[in-house]
DNA sequence: CTCCGGCCTGCCGCGACGTGAGGGTCAAGC
DNA sequence: GCTTGACCCTCACGTCGCGGCAGGCCGGAG
């Protein structure tokens, strides 16, 4: 099976440019070439090829690749072992990205504001980038996002009253609840947790049953916001968070 | 609150020729000099710099973030969704990769190759790329790499020998259960299907009950592992299947 | 008053291609 | 056999997002 730079190009998305490039330093030379000078690719500089992909797409440099590639240690198993191993990083750190997403919110939707130092404790340690490609088509001009934007954007005083208002009303309900001695996985308990996962829906951003455990749990993991939820009354960050565990594991 | 160059670089973690390229182009200017002309930055100026540090780790171009964030339609908040909705997206994506490569390792496995079509349908329609800062740390020289390497490039030709006869004689047995009408959520055939986990991990590659009930799934939605199995024994696949999902539940 | 660390403004360089310019090649249809 | 249009070739310069250095100006500590 021979191709041509274009077949191959289009077969791996990526423009005839590239197989160029990669070809004048070495890092991906076809097996062969026609008489008239055209270069002919086969079915093992397709797999080399496959490999270069993806660990660009994980952001290695165009050398570095060349040095895993070529390593005689590493055959095509230790590869995808590797790769994986790799991707599981990335998706724990986006992972993290999105939760701190969620702090923020969470964060802005209760009026805590985080110190400068903790807008930035997201970035960790690494720093990835990639081609927006995907993110442009996504989100450039969707019609979607414009509806997400307006959501908030629109918000004005007495939307904020009302937000205000309904918030109040909930927390005194849950504080009676608490103080009455109420269990917090019985259905009225539970039923002021969805109340209280509605409200963010409602106002402020899409939040699932997984969203909603998850703040959850971070209502006692992080002091700011047990703080706030303690501040009007005590013991109830736990019943919150408990309620809604109960709420959300009776829905599923 | 006011803050210097070198103060802000520390704490968004850029360099100070990053916050200088930023205020060149006219994308995070701060707002004020010093009498002296040194740059003074506030709180606002650091809000909107973990924003464009937020997008640029997606991907997106400088032009597009000053777009983005000067958006007079997206509020804060709007903003903390949308970079939301991007991270689960980007997940999404390596998700699919991830099951792309377990793909392509039960397949070397299988010894079921793939066409160069198949190779890349990983990449789907879009392109990440990330800088490699944080793969190159973990992986570039640890030595956790070292021996995933070393684990797959010294079998022997007694290895793969020692590697067929397990699985045949795992086949064997699973077989004959099938056969014999054991059902799938017994005891024994929940055995086999850990069994079979076992092999994978001892010389193939790391396989969580998670991921083996991926596979599980993969060998009933992939024709080409579908009939690898049919192959040996009808009803294998789904027998199999149901076997592993029994187990890993037992086991969870 | 003198350091030393931090800040300033150029300005050149680099990686990974993009984007033509200018010209040869090849299969299909007339 | 000849044209046509799609595809291929090799330079070679342009772009983006900074890195890095030169040459020089602050600013507080000793």
């Amino acid at each position: 099976m021979a191709y041509t730079v274009g077949q191959v190009a289009k077969a791996a998305r990526v423009t005839v440019r590239t197989l160029h490039h990669y070809d004048g330093i070495g890092l991906l030379s076809p097996s062969g070439r026609t008489p008239a000078g055209y270069r002919r690719y086969d079915d093992a500089d397709l797999e080399r090829l496959q490999h270069i992909r993806f660990y660009r797409e994980l952001g290695f440099p165009l050398e570095e690749i060349a040095v895993i590639l070529d390593d005689p240690d590493a055959d095509p198993a230790a590869h995808l072992r590797r790769q994986h191993d790799l991707l599981s990083g990335r998706i724990g750190k986006l992972q993290e990205m999105v939760a701190a997403i969620e702090i923020a919110m969470e964060a802005r939707r209760m009026e805590i504001n985080l110190t400068p130092e903790e807008r930035f404790e997201v970035f960790g340690d690494a720093d990835p980038e990639e081609h927006a490609e995907e993110a442009r088509q996504r989100w450039g001009d969707t019609e979607a996002y414009r509806v997400s934007t307006r959501r908030a954007a629109s918000y004005s005083k007495e939307d904020w009253l009302r937000i205000k208002t309904e918030q109040d009303n909930w927390g005194r309900r849950i504080v009676a609840a608490l103080t009455a001695g109420t269990p917090a996985d019985s259905a009225e308990a539970m039923a002021l947790a969805e109340e209280h996962r509605q409200l963010i829906v409602r106002w402020f951003y899409d939040c699932s049953y997984e969203v909603h455990t998850g703040l959850a749990d971070m209502y006692l993991a992080d002091p700011r916001f047990t703080a706030y939820y303690e501040k009007i009354a005590p013991g109830l960050a736990e019943y919150l968070a408990e309620a809604i565990h109960a709420n959300a594991i009776s829905r599923a």
